[in-house]
DNA sequence: ACGATATTAAATTTAATTCTGAAATACTTA
DNA sequence: TAAGTATTTCAGAATTAAATTTAATATCGT
């Protein structure tokens, strides 16, 4: 494995392993949220949760649209889902037992 | 996903997103290697080197065995191993093509 | 035991993140 | 247009992480 692909993966998972930004984007596995529902979960400040959504913006994880004065964030990248699942099924062992 | 999950994932996934310790783990995903060795892969100070060692120790995700005045550390934990193998196949396309 | 090498630990400095609160922007409805 | 709601931006303080330097410990070969 390459140095380039090294640092790439390293900021994308620094940008991942925040725990606010690591909580809205197990929210956001399922559904899309606007930025005050995200709020609410994560009980934090509105700018707060802003930063850290630009933040994962940036790094291509997430996107968003607009609706009235609503912004709906979803996840964009189907790797980022696949991960976060395979990441669940690993170290979460209460979830996804039959 | 529950908060105490997440925290303990967030830690997880900090601890390797250093490109110095992401890279160590792809070095030791193979063979298990002396602070020495990485070291020489890794192209900073030997200081440098144990702190980061010491972190992912702290993580129980690498361990070692002593022989002599060298100390040869290796990956403990299995879900490590296939999450490395996992990333790589999500985010660094050149890698595993047949 | 001595000198050389490998490793760890502690302390300091430097740099990067994160949070907060206030102000600014955008859109909607009355 | 005025007022209300949602979101973002900015600047600074507070926190946390990282690198460097230096000192300490351990093990080998002779």
């Amino acid at each position: 494995m390459e140095n380039d692909q090294i640092d790439a993966l390293s900021k994308l998972m620094k940008s991942m392993s925040h725990p606010i930004r690591l909580k809205i984007l197990c929210l956001l596995q399922d559904n899309e949220m606007s930025v005050g529902d995200i709020r609410e979960q994560v009980k934090t400040t509105n700018a707060n949760v802003s930063q850290h959504l630009n933040i994962l913006r940036g790094q291509g994880i997430i996107d968003y649209r607009k609706d009235a004065n609503f912004i709906y964030n979803r996840i964009t990248d189907p790797r980022i889902i696949e991960l976060m699942r395979h990441m669940q099924e690993l170290f979460c062992p209460t979830l996804n037992k039959p």
